[in-house]
RNA sequence: GGGCGUGUGGCUGAGCAGCAAAGGCAACAGACUGUAAAUCUGUCGGGGUUUCCCCUUCGUAGGUGCAAGUCCUACCGCGCCCA
């Protein structure tokens, strides 16, 4: 993989570049829609390269479980097993630490913490998730589809990214919980940079292998990741975990990070997507980042478009003959009226999610190649 | 004509003396940010000074009870069976 950098902001952090990979190139900044299970659901490969999608992120936790990477490497690795041949990524199974562990017990997602969800709740120095083990060398799970144990940790992780064979591979880190205190996650550092050295070690392949950096919401915690993280030899690296309250903080937090990494390698913020993060998180300094904001919503029923957010299971859209987006030009939009998509909701019609996933995806993707371009022209 | 059964909130369907009445569906509202989940939460007869109070409801009309959706009588509707 190489990166190169077309142009820096004057304004802000943000920039504009390429990263090339052997299946492709990826114009940043970027959003990567999150393809866990090997593919974008509802839509086939082919769909979502008409989404203006450049690189999808799939996950190794999940992938591992169901089909097992021995299919997929069988297969020609990921690229031809979902026949998606433009640039890929794999998640490492850093997150289903937190969404299998803490993330499960206490009902939360992992970027911001609303304040109603503390409710008094924290995790402690050494407390454990009820379903999950992490130790000193990685993380005992239960498989969610039958209960076995199984165990990873950083060099498992990079064992199986290597045979999923994506282009871009991360280090396997414990992306910890919204309610975690100082003290655990100053643990959990120890525990996430001494896997990067691993994961490092461990990589055989030619695969770009991204560093993770943690720290939550505490600030020399996520210097010192940064610097710590920054410092090793990775192509790249991921910002993961939490970042405060609300979106004005999450900026600054991914700029303390930011900062702290060198310049000339890429970005990618996991796991922050909605559309009013983007300028924000670009501006910040953010090359790529995936979300699964498009692609979740829209199974929910809910269209992102010009009008906003639209929630097309709603009766009243049953009357609306007219186009989703009256400024969008993709397939839905030129052939497909918000009457037809809601009916299809309401009757629990797959094709409705599909047709909403589409949209989403064309949706967000368009949005950040505005966002591109204003870069290009300087306004940004 | 006779016998048996049944009638509950928008629908469905529990309840068979102390209920504004379980559950489901629909409806309405909300949540969801490196996707165990096409999911979860709340409201859902009307009104109010809304952790409580008032009014009106369980086919219709009477009756027995302190108290009736729940028991009795008649009628009406529906279903099945026998003539």
């Amino acid at each position: 993989m190489n990166f190169k950098i077309l142009k820096k902001s004057k304004n802000s952090r943000a920039r504009l570049g390429f990263l090339e990979t052997s299946h492709g190139v990826v114009e940043t900044p970027c959003l990567v829609p999150v393809a866990t299970q090997a593919v974008i659901k509802t839509l086939d490969s082919k769909e979502v390269e008409e989404t203006k999608s450049q690189i999808l992120i799939s996950n190794t936790f999940h992938l591992h479980l169901k089909p097992g990477e021995k299919i997929v490497e069988r297969a020609g690795q990921l690229h031809n097993f979902m026949n998606w041949k433009r640039p890929l990524m794999t998640d490492s199974g850093g997150y289903q630490v937190f969404s299998l562990g803490f993330g499960t017990d206490f009902g939360l997602g992992s970027k911001i913490l609303k304040k109603e969800q503390e409710e008094g709740r924290t995790i402690r120095e050494n407390a454990q998730p009820q379903k999950i083990k992490i130790n000193h060398d990685g993380v005992t799970f239960r498989s969610p589809i039958n209960g076995d144990e199984l165990f990873i940790g950083p060099k498992e992780s990079i064992g199986i990214q290597e045979k999923l064979g994506a282009d871009i591979i991360f280090a396997f880190d414990e992306c910890t919980a919204p309610l975690a205190e100082y003290d655990y996650v100053k643990k959990s550092l120890e525990k996430t940079h001494r896997w990067a050295k691993i994961c490092l070690k461990e990589r055989k392949s030619d695969q770009a292998l991204y560093g993770i950096v943690q720290g939550s919401k505490f600030k020399d915690l996520r210097l010192e990741s940064a610097k710590f993280i920054g410092g090793l030899d990775f192509d790249g690296f991921g910002i993961g975990g939490e970042f405060g309250n609300d979106k004005k903080t999450m900026g600054k937090m991914v700029e303390w990070v930011v900062d702290e990494l060198p310049e000339k390698k890429p970005r990618h913020l996991l796991g922050v997507g909605y559309l009013e993060d983007m300028e924000l998180i670009i501006k910040s300094g953010v090359d790529t980042f995936d979300c699964t904001v498009p692609t979740h919503y829209a199974r929910r029923g809910i269209a992102f478009t010009s009008e906003g957010k639209l929630d097309l299971k709603q009766t009243k859209y049953l009357k609306k003959n007219e186009k989703l987006d009256k400024n969008c030009i993709c397939n839905v939009c030129l052939n497909y009226k918000k009457d037809y998509i809601s009916h299809l909701l309401k009757a629990g019609e797959i094709t409705g999610m599909k047709l909403l996933t589409f949209h989403n995806l064309y949706y967000f993707n368009s949005f950040v190649e505005e966002i591109r371009n204003r870069i290009k022209k300087g306004e940004i």
